[in-house]
DNA sequence: ATAGGTTCCGTAGCATAGTACGGAGTCAAG
DNA sequence: CTTGACTCCGTACTATGCTACGGAACCTAT
């Protein structure tokens, strides 16, 4: 069942052949024992492939994940939760400023409603209302 | 009042002088005339600059912020429009995928609590659920 | 009028996260 | 047992958004 190889590894994670080279080169991906060659990878390794994929879109950066999966081996708790905990006040606070742009953007696109002449205030949709 | 000089700018708009300059090469910021010598700026280039940060937050790239400034200039309302909503759409799925992430970081944080032993299924707590 | 802080300018370098290349080796199906 | 797809590896290149450098010119306060 140590069946996949790299090709299928990365099919499974939705990311290129080259991602998943890339991440072994930066220790976020192990490379297996090799049957000859080739490389096996197994269900681990596309769990491991996925969280990294998760992780990113959750505003990780391939060092702290690198961090995260180190962790993982580890039992240090308290390092585990500051991890998280400081990651979900950064999100709290880029989820903020996101909804300050799309307040913008909305008012913008309002404001350069169907039918109207004229320009659109672009750079004023954006000024602190 | 045509009074700042880069020095002043930049610190109105948060940003260093280099970047100011950066923006200026790329187009984003006119060079304004200049008084023997020095560049003078005013107030709407402060404007500009705060726009393009607030851009910035809202995920839109400098290739697009370019493109903004350029259509505040003219009159494609329709153009307009469509950069606007298309950027909200954007940001809604980025604001769902940061929301899945802060839940995975929730759980991790929950199930790695004060006070536990043994290791945190850090992985784990980023699988779907 | 001179010292120091700014500004000017081109060019170079950095961090992040990949993406591409090219030649050699390997594997799987027909 | 050959052919075509896939893999291996090192190295180089890309895009985005800055950030730094260094010498010359400039401006302002004393």
């Amino acid at each position: 069942m140590n069946a996949m190889t790299i090709g299928k590894l990365a099919a499974a994670g939705r990311v290129g052949v080259e991602t998943v080279r890339f991440y072994q080169r930066r220790g976020l991906l192990v490379e297996p024992e090799r049957n000859g060659g080739l490389r096996r990878y197994d269900e681990t390794d596309v769990s491991r492939l996925r969280f990294i994929r998760a992780a990113q879109a959750g505003g990780f950066t391939l060092a702290e994940i690198g961090e995260l999966l180190a962790l993982d081996a580890t039992e240090d708790r308290a390092r585990a939760r500051e991890l998280a905990n400081k990651r979900i006040a950064e999100i709290d606070e880029r989820i903020a400023a996101l909804q300050s742009a799309r307040k913008s953007l909305r008012r913008l696109a309002d404001e350069c409603a169907e039918g109207g002449d004229g320009r659109c205030p672009i750079i004023e949709a954006f000024e602190p209302s």
